[in-house]
RNA sequence: GUCCCCAUCGUCUAGCCUGGUCCAGGACACCGGCCUUUCACGCCGGCAACACCGGUUCAAAUCCGGUUGGGGACGCCA
């Protein structure tokens, strides 16, 4: 068994395509074939290396691992050109001189008579010879029916009568795409056919082709296509829709095959794959036929799994560039694991948890609008008699704090006396004194632990913290701008 | 316009092939509760679907036909 991904470098690896990359992956690792890539780079105007190289890079970050190395469909054209002159020269082909002009007449006129716009095959039995500008196009049978037994949507059949006579080489020598594709699955020795549902079209041509080159056919599957929440076909106005896009936003590799092969591939009541348990009970057969719509919660959801089950140390050095790009400088690995530690259980992508650490770093946090208004209005509330009794007076519980931190607390059970007995002290649950004091370390109402996060920021910058929010300086607090 | 494909909770889906075990199961989201120094995690509970019509049958989500709706394709793009 061979199958293969056939991307056009005109874009990113996008999540359709990481999609039926996945299957034939899958597929072919799951019954012991081979997977091999194949770039379809015939259109010059749009194909460029970077996007060769980009799709390569997102297919590895994948860990969709291909055999051997990948083909380049522009190597091959003399391949092409050979097997559309055999057609000629078998009389199943032939040379086309009809202008843009002529053909557009022809598919106006099949269009009038309520036909799909068509070529009339004006030039096909005029034995016409190569000459500049002309065409090869493909002699489609009169009659009959092309079928198939698609691996995913059952049997299919076309009327050959539906069918034109397709160009096969183009005026500038270069085969078009179903004639590259056919050629090259046949002598690359492609056996399972898995792609888009928008090639289904193609299929009888391609089937045609096949039967007129004296070719075996290969098994053909058409997955479903992706859809944004719209149903519309997904496209870059429903967000991010490249691979890279989806990386550098934090999102596991792990998350988005999972994710990816979920949607529209099931496997009993079960959700949480790795890419080799996959391999191991993947079936075409468990593919739905009908189109799925991408669910960027569900994706989030996968993706803090993984965050929250891979190693520590491990997401430390992933998290490392997205601090990097928020200009955080990497502290060292006992700090940064500490940090880690504290943030894994609450973020959905590595983006929102260098995010989340930014109150880590430097002498003083910033805060949220919100947050500011909230310690702002705490500092005014009176103390003492006159306080109400939920609220303390965010003055006077700061400097109770500072009086209590002098020596931080070594464990958290030490810690949490200090809160109780603070909040006794003072006859208050003790949320109305941690709350003062999360926002003075933290510049927000939500946040890791209060012991954990002094144990991080030293004794140092936590009473510094204290001191300024007690005293709230000119200008103080800093608000920060909403990401 | 023509052809092809599809149709179970808001979303992803199980079940459909081999009709009864399904007054339809799981997951995400949402809502409620518990836990709790906040947020989150976790745990418990709730809401919520067989597109419609007809046929076959003792019995239909499951089989058949039609309707409606959605998607895709009709290039010297891939």
């Amino acid at each position: 068994m061979i199958t293969r991904f056939a991307p056009s470098p005109t874009g990113h690896l996008h999540i359709g395509g990481a999609r039926t990359a996945l299957f034939n992956y899958l597929l072919a690792r799951g019954l012991g074939g081979k997977f091999v890539l194949r770039v379809e780079d015939t259109d010059a105007q749009r194909s460029t290396e970077e996007y060769t190289k980009s799709i390569l890079s997102a297919m590895e970050w994948l860990g969709l691992s291909w055999d051997g190395e990948p083909v380049f469909q522009t190597d091959r054209t003399g391949l092409h050109v050979e097997h559309a002159e055999r057609l000629v020269a078998e009389g199943r082909a032939y040379w086309c001189r009809c202008t843009p002009e002529e053909i557009e007449e022809s598919r106006k006129k099949a269009m009038a008579e309520g036909g799909k716009p068509r070529y009339d095959g004006r030039c096909r039995e005029l034995g016409l010879g190569p000459s500049p500008g002309a065409v090869i196009r493909f002699k489609c049978p009169p009659g009959g029916q092309v079928r198939w037994r698609d691996l995913i949507k059952g049997p299919i059949v076309f009327e050959a009568s539906e069918l034109d006579d397709l160009v096969i080489l183009r005026s500038d020598g270069l085969p078009t795409y179903n004639m590259a594709v056919v050629v090259d699955d046949i002598t690359m020795g492609v056996t399972h056919v898995v792609r888009g549902d928008d090639h289904v079209n193609n299929t009888p041509r391609q089937i045609l082709l096949y039967q007129a080159l004296g070719a075996e056919l290969p098994e053909f599957g058409h997955v479903p296509m992706i859809l944004g929440s719209d149903k519309s076909r997904l496209s870059k106005r429903h967000g991010a829709t490249s691979v890279m896009a989806y990386q550098e936003a934090g999102y596991l590799p792990q998350a988005l095959v999972n994710y990816l092969a979920r949607l529209g591939w099931s496997h009993g009541d079960q959700e949480i794959f790795s890419l080799e348990e996959m391999v191991g009970v993947f079936s075409l057969r468990h593919v739905g036929k009908a189109a799925a719509v991408f669910d960027p919660n569900k994706l989030d959801w996968l993706n803090a799994h993984y965050i929250k089950n891979t190693p520590p140390d491990e997401l430390c050095s992933l998290l490392k560039p997205f601090l990097e790009k928020r200009g955080l400088p990497a502290p060292d690995g006992e700090k940064l694991l500490k940090i880690v530690l504290t943030l894994r259980e609450r973020s959905k992508t590595l983006a929102e948890m260098a995010g989340k650490a930014e109150f880590y770093f430097g002498d003083l946090p910033k805060f949220d609008p919100k947050s500011a208004e909230q310690l702002l209005a705490l500092l005014k509330t009176p103390e003492g008699a006159d306080a109400p009794a939920k609220d303390a007076g965010g003055k006077a519980i700061l400097e109770k704090w500072l009086g209590l931190l002098q020596e931080l607390p070594r464990t958290r059970e030490d810690f949490d006396q200090l809160l109780s007995g603070l909040a006794a002290e003072l006859g208050v649950k003790a949320g109305v004194v941690a709350k003062p004091l999360r926002l003075a370390l933290t510049g927000s109402t939500a946040s890791p632990g209060l012991h954990e996060i002094m144990e991080i920021l030293g004794p140092e910058v936590t009473l510094g913290r204290i001191r300024a929010a007690a005293e709230t300086p000119e200008g103080y607090p800093q608000v920060r701008q909403p990401a």
